[in-house]
DNA sequence: GTGATATATGAGCATATATTCAGATATGTA
DNA sequence: TACATATCTGAATATATGCTCATATATCAC
């Protein structure tokens, strides 16, 4: 019932070929780190409103909160967030910040992540 | 310091064009929801690494284990929800289950993800 | 049948994370 | 100066999540 050895598998049976080729198939470890959080940066429902909204039109905090139904200071923390992974800039002008997209390729993440679903709910799938 | 009225900015102050162009740039609730799933699958160090290793090689459970350095059962874990997500398919052989890739666009959202980060680290930007 | 192995699964735990709340900062107006 | 507005920020909270542990299930060998 208990496994007493558990590298049993990992010496005797893995089958090494496959798993030697299947290695290298793998990222390096910091293209893995940078692409996990790119992709975490896209898996919150907030984060990728803004996203999309802001691919459009420059907006200011107030705009977003209010377009999104979220409070000025959750946004102001995803912005903020955002920023720090370079995907939004900003330009001041007097009490307001207007937020832009600081990044062309997420876009196309976004938008091959749209025709994946897509594909995935009406495609060859049932 | 406390401000009254929270609706001040939404009725009087917001850009009203800006925001409603906008807001035809956010996909439908059904496709965002979709959408933050898929990102989400991807933003997770394990299951990218299994997601990467089985595009090149089918492999049990086992074998993907001992390849991540990861407990079988935390495979096992991730490998459902993989299931659940239609992104994995498996074929039993005996006591093995060997698992390969159900879809083939996640691929092409992984490739774009990792032209994205190699262009944010050595590119346009310093 | 018993015992071993490969995988699956539920509960519990520890961490991560998205939001709220209260307050701070910055700017504009009087 | 004082007051209001727009944004920012730290702490607290509530939820989500990934893993471990123990155990269950399924298959193989005997």
């Amino acid at each position: 019932m208990k496994r007493k050895n558990i590298e049993t598998c990992d010496v005797t049976y893995v089958h090494s070929r496959e798993v030697a080729s299947a290695r290298r198939a793998i990222p390096a470890e910091s293209t893995l780190e940078a692409l996990t959080e790119t992709f975490k940066v896209l898996g919150d429902m907030t984060r990728l409103k803004i996203m999309t909204a802001l691919s459009r039109e420059e907006l200011c905090v107030c705009d977003i909160a209010s377009l999104l139904g979220v409070s000025e200071s959750a946004i102001s923390h995803q912005l903020r967030f955002l920023k720090t992974m370079r995907l939004v800039k900003y330009r001041k002008a007097g009490k307001m910040v207007y937020y832009t997209l600081d990044d062309d390729h997420i876009q196309d993440l976004i938008r091959v992540g749209v025709h994946h679903v897509k594909e995935a709910s009406g495609g060859s799938r049932g």
